[in-house]
RNA sequence: GGAGAGAUGGCCGAGUGGUCGAAGGCGCACGCCUGGAAAGUGUGUAGGCUCCAAAAGGGCCUCGCGGGUUCGAAUCCCGCUCUCUCCGCCA
């Protein structure tokens, strides 16, 4: 969340933001509501912090007046804390309301767009950042989309999935499975020499790991939850991997923190039903490897930038076809200050589908976080966050069998056969 | 799941009612010493909020978390969480 100092002292900047993400006029009233429940925060407390102060002191002198012998005035200044400690309780509950209001207020405030950021409310306005300059596959009359490639070639089942869990649980096969393993040891291969570290986290988190990446409170609903054991399956890798340096005050010299994990991912996505999320384009279970990255506030753009790199570079070498998007403010995720959406074309479906997004969060994670580093001069500021998926294995996987079918069978990209053993599913 | 022990600063560790945000040590930073280093030596070294235009400086809170007793709690009481040891179960 943002921090309550940034709103007062940019209240411009925030008030724009928020309208890029087409906030009304009635709705940016918050930013007032905001402002006027920390002004009343903060005089609470000033004249909370008098009292007890008070009541410290006068404590001091009864201990020093009963080795005196004085006992009266002893009594009497016991009496005058009592009163304050009435004071001091009434003051708490006003504090604790301001603080507790002050915080659903913050809780309910996105991000602020990056001022590169277009305008727009959806999927729609978003910028096409970098197109794909080269034709685009065309399969013949017959193609098939990857759910029916999958049957034919028993590469996954859903339907046994459904027998086993529940719909949109795929399991992988045979050399269906080999793929998706394939994909991961290369995809991690490849972070690896990006330099970074490969982190196998826990696929269970608790309550504050969620709140920290800002899954609680905003997406609660989108996750799995383990009431028994009060913990949320994890819906990317990012939340525990990010959280791995919550609550820590890093050395300057330590950034940037560069991670990378392969986890499954666990996403209840109550959303559409029909052809778009057939297959393996929208599933409650897949596979993905995140990168993160804790970067210096001045160099975190330029980090950014090079996560794109490593992106592309991967669906360079799987030769997919693919464009970068930068997202709209209608279309970007709340906690995110800029985000790059990755496209590959799928042929068979003859449509774009999302295998990455790559986002700066700037200090918003990192506040609800505490995750700070010290800088040059000693001082405590907070670092910027960054991750993106490299990849998301599903439709990586889905795109793969479309546009690499073959009256043969499915090719195999030429950098995946150390890793599979064969160069072809047929 | 059962029994016991414990939780203090970056780490170790002292502290059983006021003088304790906390001795001492290690580590770290800077300085002195040195041709350079080691050793030695000196100084500094938690975080959040807040007052002040800012600096300097001040106030409040925090000794796992929450509550209670008390004029006053790291210290006493209650609840919770976590860690360790032993037993049980188990990949």
């Amino acid at each position: 969340m943002l921090q309550v100092s940034f709103i007062r002292t940019h209240k411009d900047q925030v008030v724009q933001g928020l309208q890029k993400r087409n906030w009304t006029a009635e709705e940016l009233q918050i930013v007032e509501d905001i402002i006027r429940t920390d002004d009343r925060r903060k005089s609470v407390q000033i004249e909370l912090d008098a009292t007890l102060a008070e009541r410290n002191r006068l404590s001091k002198t009864i201990g020093e007046l009963m080795k005196q012998g004085n006992a009266a005035e002893a009594e009497q200044n016991k009496m005058l804390v009592a009163t304050l400690k009435e004071t001091a309780a009434n003051l708490e509950y006003a504090m604790r309301q301001s603080e507790g209001l002050l915080e659903d207020l913050l809780l309910r405030v996105p991000n602020i767009p990056h001022e590169s950021v277009p305008f727009g409310t959806g999927a729609d306005d978003n910028e096409v950042y970098k197109a794909w300059t080269k034709p685009l596959p065309e399969l013949s009359a017959d193609a098939l989309p990857h759910w029916e490639l999958a049957t034919r070639y028993k590469i996954f089942d859903l339907e046994l999935g459904t027998k086993l869990t529940g719909a949109g649980f795929p399991v992988y096969r045979g050399k269906g499975a080999k793929l998706e393993r394939a994909l991961i040891w290369f995809f991690l291969e490849k972070a690896t020499q990006a330099g970074y570290e490969e982190i196998i986290p826990p696929l269970m988190v608790n309550e504050d790991t969620a709140r920290g990446t800002g899954q609680l409170p905003d997406k609660e609903g989108q996750m799995y939850y383990v009431e028994r054991d009060n913990l949320y399956l994890i819906p990317t890798a990012e939340v525990p991997v990010t959280n791995i340096y919550r609550d820590t005050i890093l050395d300057e010299r330590e950034l940037p923190i560069k991670l990378t994990g392969y986890t499954p991912c666990f996403r209840r996505e109550a959303g559409s039903y029909g052809a778009h999320v057939r297959g393996l384009n929208r599933v409650h279970q897949f596979d993905k490897v995140e990168i993160v990255q804790i970067e210096h506030p001045e160099r975190s753009y330029d980090t950014l930038m090079s996560m794109l790199e490593h992106v592309s570079g991967l669906l360079d070498a799987l030769e997919l076809p693919y464009r970068i998007l930068r997202l709209c403010g209608g279309d970007m995720g709340f906690t995110s200050a800029l985000t790059f959406d990755f496209e590959v074309y799928s042929a068979a479906q003859q449509r774009w589908l999302e295998v990455s997004s790559v986002s700066n969060f700037e200090t918003y994670q990192s506040n609800r976080m505490k995750l700070r580093f010290r800088d040059a001069d000693k001082k405590i500021q907070l670092a910027h966050t960054l991750n993106g998926s490299a990849l998301a294995l599903a439709r990586i996987v889905a795109a793969l069998l479309e546009n690499n079918q073959t009256p043969q069978g499915i090719v195999i990209p030429e950098v995946l056969r150390p890793f599979t053993g064969f160069d072809r599913i047929d």
